[in-house]
Order: structure tokens, then C-alpha cells, then sequence
DNA sequence: CTATTAATTAAAAGGACGTTTAATAATTCC
DNA sequence: GGAATTATTAAACGTCCTTTTAATTAATAG
């Protein structure tokens, strides 16, 4: 007779991956939407379906679900870019700022949880996101603005250090403050939003077109 | 004898306005800081120097004094915008962006809590915020646009929408993600900054300037 | 087949936190 | 000048949260 009752014991034949699997998408999605101190174990585990005795299991404590939450889902996408890069993928901004504009756009939580950990992270671990993740998006954009103002591409009134954070303003800023720009200003952040932005972005930087003729050609 | 031994019972001659002030002081440092459950009643009475219980006493309780020193911090700046808007003093984006981007350099705590509330704010409370603070800076920013349009102080191809979302994200942005901005891009967020800054922003929406000729004027 | 190991549970331990309380002393009012 | 009020303190209270523990059972190894 196989007991149907759940109770303590190991169950019969459970995947330990799908376990953990199901604690970090959990945390992503409620470190996303409260800080760190905001959201409780006793959450996350529920939402995952598990025992909150799992998170000291699997992964030791709060933080070391917190910390192995942003390297499983930040550093895959990081990684992403990074490939695209070294394959060239990205060299010019039309190509890059899409690719970020749709990669924030793709990935809601993606936003909050840069944000969060630029505003409140804790010494330690907010340096090793800074350099791991800030530095190189902005270094990646840095580089694509030099290309371009060496190609003419770009409006040549433009600094450069200046430029990228105008760049990096302008890729994360409206998904962060998603609530913001879509009831103070009506904009909403949809499938679409990201394709118009980039272009709106790309549109800004262009060196000006030459005045036109009264006639057309 | 006068005792001197510090103890229960009322101080001799103290302000109660001073203490009131000393909490929402500390209080607007400490949750500039940190999240709103990550900051305790302890540290912030602690900071301003008086007894914990203090914080019921004036304000109810920990969401009261949050509230509280909210509205006496983000309060007076927005009625400063706003009578500055209503004697006419920032119709212009010339005069609108660096105004805002001194203030927001002026008071480093501003950008963090704006930011906060907006990411976390609890449903009734930031619905307020963003409604008496979001909306009336970007009401402000689009009749800036608006006008600048009319007389052709800005490029045409700049969609009015957008351009309030692009003025948003360049003014806020970069004071927001301090750490960043400074430690990975280079780019220190001094008191020069904000003027240096404004200049970049309205130069990037000017329409584009004819041609250079082959001589000087 | 038996003994060990691994995964899970419910419950409890231990700590921190927000809030309240009772005591106390300066101030104010009549 | 005495009674009531106000501002303050230290301590306690109750709650919630993270982490640990002891029990339990499936899986695995010898």
C-alpha cells in the first residue's frame, strides 16, 4: 500500500532541481516586487509550492537564495550579451539599443531588481553587481558610441561619457518607472513600446539631417 | 537640586517642535537608504536622538512618521515648482532643466525616496504620490515641450510624448543611479554636474543648427 | 535485504521589531 | 500652590520572521 497522505519523509521520485528551480523563480518574481526585507521566506516558498525549511536547505539562508536568485537569472542574460558582442552582434548602437530596449521589455522583473540593488545594496554583493553588470552594459554602450562617432553616425556635438549615460538613461529609465510613464504620462509599456523607443533614441543621437530643399528630388 | 541624571519624566524646557523635526530628519535619511520595512523605529530614534516610543507618540506609528516626513520633505519642492510654474519662471525648457536638476542634486535623498515609492509604494499611498508628484512634473515638462514646439525651439521630429518620457528619464536617471553613474561610468555627481548636464540634455533636443559655413561671421 | 543517505515536514527556538504601558517629572492652569 | 496636563523614559508585550531541529520516509549502496 502506497501512502497518499502528505507528511514528513522523502517524497516518492520529486525532482531536487525542480525544487530549487521553483524557490529562485519565486524569488525573482517577489524580490522584484519588495525588497529584501519586504518579502519573507514564508512567501516565497509558499508561492513555490515548497517547505520554507527548503530555503536553509538548498541554498543556506534568505541571502544566499537572494544572491543565487541574481546570478541564475541576471548573469544568463548577461552572458547573452556578451556573446552577441564578441560575435559582433552589437557594435552599432541600431543594433544594440533594440537589443536592450527588448530585453528589459521581455523581462519585467529585470528592471526592478537592477534598480533595487543599485539603490539598497548592501556593500559587498552591490560591488560585485555594479562591476559585473553596470560596468559592462555601460561599457558595451561606450564602445558602440565611440564606433559610431568615428563612422559619422553620430551628432559629433555629443560627449561621449555624456552619451552613455544619456544612452543608459534612456534604456532603463521608462522600464523602471513603468508606473510612472504609463499613468502620469499615458505612455504604455507594451510589446510595441520597446521598438518605438529604440528608434526614438537612435532618431536623437543621429547627426542632423541636412536642411531640406524646397522642392522635393 | 536640580536632578541631572537623565530619566522618565519631561525634560527640562525642550522644544516639541525640535523633536518632532530630529524624527523626520533622521527619517528621511534612514528611508532614503533603506526600504521601509528594511529601516527600523530603533535606528531612526536612535539617529535623532530620542526615545523610540517617541515615534507613536507623534505620529501614530511607523507608517504615520513615513508619511508624515514625506509630505514635509517632497511637500515644499513641489510647491516651490509649482509657484515658480505659476509666476511663469519655467515656461521654457532652458529654465524648467536645470531647475530641476539642481534641485534633485541639491537634495540627495529626493531621487532615492521618489524612486522607492514608485518601485514599492503601498497601493493607496503611492497612487497620492504619483498622482501629486509624477504627474505635475511631467505636466510641467510637456507644456515646456508644447511650447518650445509652437516656437520652434525644439527639433521637429521629436514626438511631444516621448519627448516629456526623454526629459523624465534624463533628469531623474542619472541622480537615481548615483553609484552607478559614478563608480561605472566615470562621471562624478558633483555640484558642477547638474549645470553641465542641463546644457548636454537641451542641446540634444535643439533643432539642429545649419550648417556650418566655410567662414567666420 | 539491510543500513545508510537524502529530501521533506511540522513544530519550535530564538531574535527583532512595532507598539503599548506604567512611572515620572516639568509645565501649565486655576 | 496644588491639580491637571504634557513630554519623556525604560521596560514589557505580542507578533512575525528566519533558522534549526527532530521525526519521517523514499531512494540508494553494499
Amino acid at each position: 500500500m502506497t501512502k497518499t497522505t502528505t507528511g514528513p519523509g522523502r517524497p516518492r521520485r520529486q525532482d531536487t532541481e525542480a525544487v530549487r528551480r521553483a524557490l529562485i523563480a519565486a524569488a525573482r518574481d517577489h524580490f522584484a516586487q519588495g525588497s529584501f526585507k519586504g518579502v519573507s521566506v514564508r512567501e516565497i516558498a509558499r508561492a513555490a509550492g515548497v517547505n520554507q525549511a527548503m530555503v536553509s536547505y538548498y541554498f543556506g539562508d534568505k541571502r544566499g537564495l537572494y544572491e543565487a536568485m541574481l546570478e541564475e537569472t541576471i548573469g544568463p542574460l548577461i552572458r547573452v550579451l556578451e556573446e552577441a558582442e564578441a560575435r559582433g552582434e552589437v557594435a552599432r548602437l541600431e543594433d544594440l539599443i533594440p537589443r536592450h530596449a527588448a530585453m528589459l521589455a521581455a523581462n519585467p522583473w529585470l528592471p526592478n531588481l537592477i534598480i533595487r540593488e543599485v539603490l539598497y545594496g548592501e556593500s559587498d554583493f552591490r560591488n560585485l553587481f555594479i562591476e559585473k553588470f553596470a560596468a559592462r552594459v555601460a561599457g558595451a554602450l561606450r564602445r558602440a558610441i565611440d564606433g559610431g562617432r568615428d563612422k559619422g553616425e553620430l551628432r559629433d556635438d555629443l560627449d561621449p561619457k555624456f552619451g552613455t549615460l544619456i544612452l543608459f538613461s534612456l534604456t532603463i529609465y521608462p522600464f523602471v518607472a513603468r508606473p510612472i510613464v504609463e499613468r502620469a504620462m499615458g505612455i504604455p509599456i507594451d510589446d510595441a513600446f520597446a521598438g518605438r523607443w529604440s528608434e526614438q533614441i537612435l532618431q536623437l543621437l543621429a547627426p542632423p539631417k541636412p536642411p531640406p530643399e524646397d522642392e522635393d528630388p
